[in-house]
DNA sequence: TATTGTTATACTCTATAACTATA
DNA sequence: TATAGTTATAGAGTATAACAATA
């Protein structure tokens, strides 16, 4: 992409789009997804892998089936995330004692450190992608977006 | 999907990634989307096709370069987008005087009068989506995206 | 030489259905 | 009967490269 994308563009955020919340929205998700996507290459991850990770690295033990509920996920995508991680010996699946047909999923301890380095990416490239932003309007966006993202 | 999705998960949200902007941008664009999809569907349009209808029916005349920049979709995209709306007698593609290699897509008035149907339907959808934000957090909400969508 | 639109192609992501083992 | 995980597969979406016409 080159780096002046968007400049003729611009004048279309005048139209019945340009304002629309749905559209900022999608527009803002597209910007901090491919941020982030770059920043994690690094470290061999991706969003989606990354954040599997992240939903694992504190001792939360989630199910595949949470898993694929919080990030909105397909049950089967989940097994294709999982096996990869698994695979490359960042994350193990255990069996659930109060349920043999669950499979609990877990970070190794090289799980563990691979995330730290991760997520020292991704917040470097989240405080780039909203440098614009001071703390307190930070602040009420992760307010916002959360009774949005949580229906709340 | 159950309408009780999430429910088992929402202890998920006190992870690392519960309060993390980037996942909830990505998440209430799921959402958002999955809802925009869901009200098209009646006129027989998605949240892509509907966003080009969008950008053409004021008057904007864009080309498709222009498209392509602001909706950040590749040209090749672009084509498949204007091709199906074209078949469908939505836009047409006209010539641009100052430059023969550009095609600039102009919206029809049967594009105009689906467009109005589907914009009513968007509305309808967006209001349920932040129902429980007044208007202040939604203005908010909107003035901060916008600088992280346009980067200004 | 560079750019607009186009075609072709491969790749990733997403959605669906069917299956197994458990509940 | 219903649920968790798994497999297979098809469809949608995305990315890349090459080309003709024009700048």
């Amino acid at each position: 992409m080159s780096g002046n994308e968007g400049v003729r563009a611009e004048r279309l955020r005048a139209s019945a789009l340009g304002d629309d919340l749905s559209f900022l929205i999608a527009r803002a998700n597209a910007l901090s997804l491919a941020a982030g996507n770059r920043a994690l290459a690094d470290v061999g991850l991706k969003v989606r892998s990354f954040s599997v990770l992240a939903l694992t690295v504190g001792g939360e033990r989630p199910s595949q089936r949470e898993l694929g509920e919080f990030l909105r996920l397909d049950p089967s995508q989940v097994v294709a995330l999982v096996d990869d991680l698994q695979d490359r010996g960042l994350v193990v699946r255990e069996p659930d004692p109060a349920d043999r047909r669950t499979r609990v999923i877990v970070a190794t301890e090289a799980g563990q450190a691979l995330f730290r380095r991760a997520q020292r990416a991704t917040r470097a490239a989240e405080r780039e992608l909203h440098a614009n932003l001071d703390d307190e309007e930070r602040w009420a966006l992760t307010r916002v977006l959360r009774r949005i993202a949580y229906r709340d």
